[in-house]
DNA sequence: TTTCCGCCTTGATCCAGATCAAGGGACGAT
DNA sequence: ATCGTCCCTTGATCTGGATCAAGGCGGAAA
């Protein structure tokens, strides 16, 4: 929960690289995602005038659960957390966003909305600012648009709706598996499979709602009966059928 | 978990009277829902013949999750709970529906989309049946319906939000608590107010995943401590700043 | 009336996961 | 090298809420 030293002028860290372009790289990456590749050329022309860049340093807050949101966000690299935030300080982390990747649009439809979570670098990052009453006024007009975030927005409830699921009905053992199985990068023969934690072990505890000492002793029981094994950041599933039993 | 006896035969008890019309009481009933409001009378007129009613006894499933969902549904009368239910049967209640609002629709709009909840009434129900393509085709010309249903949709996706952090970040008794709070149906005087249970306590249970024991020690404790008491279904609080206090 | 059943309460016990406490190892700064 | 300082692991203990078990009560059926 620290603050990176240095710049604690006002509002804080955030650097403002200002306006950006569409023929840009980070330009031409917003134009691919999702949410603006249905838009005419002449419409996203005009309103990446209106976008800005921001980089944020590691550790860095974004905005907070309960900020004002006008706006929302394009990652372009780097890594950012979206988490609840207690007032004791305890920290529940609902989603990491890497590269590629918006957020913040989902709730930008409300009016008087705010932002219903906190964001915060994890990573030095670089983003796009989209202000939203602008792509609002744009995807008003554009039909195509329009469904496609609808169906962006219904996909985040879904997952909402399968986390407190997970919550509810299974037990951190279950959640482990379910997190290990939705990170395979590699299915490496019949039974078997590699996963790699590509966040640290206190970022994974959260998204699961343990604590990192459940973590560890999850993982360590999981090796202990032979279901996989560790080296630093990789996990080896060797009985994927067993593993899956409990998910 | 029981079926109500009697009509066991193929897809089940439910009784479907058949098509609607515009001008009926629950057309009438459906026209005032703000996903309709906004569109023109020939559309809503066009739309109510794809419409049909359903009667649905208590205890009756109108859907599980995991179903293939090609609509969406309006309640007129009744109660209906959506519900996640885990392979061994134990269920938790995210919602309890009443008349005048609807249900499945919000995530209607993905493609390949599925019930993500089980929805079981439970009171006997009349409702609506509205069948999600016609619909969409329809607001796909109307951009302000569309963005009703967005804002619809996104207020679902905050509450699911809320939902996690009170799962996560709070206890039992302030889940209790923000439950009672919600629920204030009379605010007398300055530091008292009145919550009527209209649900049966283990649906409560559930809404606030607990079991139905802890609820009830929760509710004597508060009563022990005159925050509250409690005459059948009525709640009274008799110190509402200090029940705040653990929100 | 009695009997039954659904719904709730209360008590006793249990357990998954949190909390508290104590290192260990990797890595950067001096 | 020698510090810190993160980040992670492991052990010991605690606890909120679940589970198991036993009534109580009110309403509907007989």
């Amino acid at each position: 929960m620290e603050e990176s030293i240095g710049s604690m002028d006002g509002h804080p860290q955030m650097v403002d690289f200002g306006r950006m372009d569409a023929s840009s790289e980070v330009g031409e990456a917003v134009r691919q995602h999702y949410l603006f590749v249905g838009l005419p050329d002449v419409d996203f022309t005009a309103l990446v005038t209106q976008m800005s860049l921001r980089q944020l340093d590691r550790g860095e807050i974004l905005f907070h659960r309960g900020d004002p949101s006008d706006c929302f966000y394009f990652l372009d690299t780097g890594l950012v957390e979206l988490s609840l935030i207690s007032p004791t300080g305890e920290k529940k982390t609902l989603e990491v966003v890497g590269p590629g990747r918006t957020f913040g649009e989902a709730i930008a439809f409300m009016q008087e909305s705010r932002f219903p979570v906190t964001a915060e670098a994890l990573d030095p990052s670089r983003l796009c600012r989209i202000p939203t009453q602008p792509y609002v006024d744009l995807i008003r007009a554009n039909p195509d648009a329009c469904m496609r975030l609808l169906a962006d927005v219904s996909r985040h409830l879904h997952a909402r709706v399968t986390e407190i699921e997970h919550l509810t009905i299974q037990n951190a053992r279950s959640r482990l598996i379910s997190y290990l199985l939705d990170h395979i990068v590699d299915q490496t023969g019949d039974d078997e499979a590699t996963v790699r934690l590509t966040l640290p072990r206190h970022v994974i505890a959260s998204r699961l709602s343990i604590t990192p000492e459940t973590l560890s002793r999850l993982l360590r029981t999981l090796t202990d009966e032979g279901l996989i094994s560790i080296e630093d950041r990789i996990v080896f599933i060797h009985r994927l059928a067993d593993l899956r039993l409990y998910d």
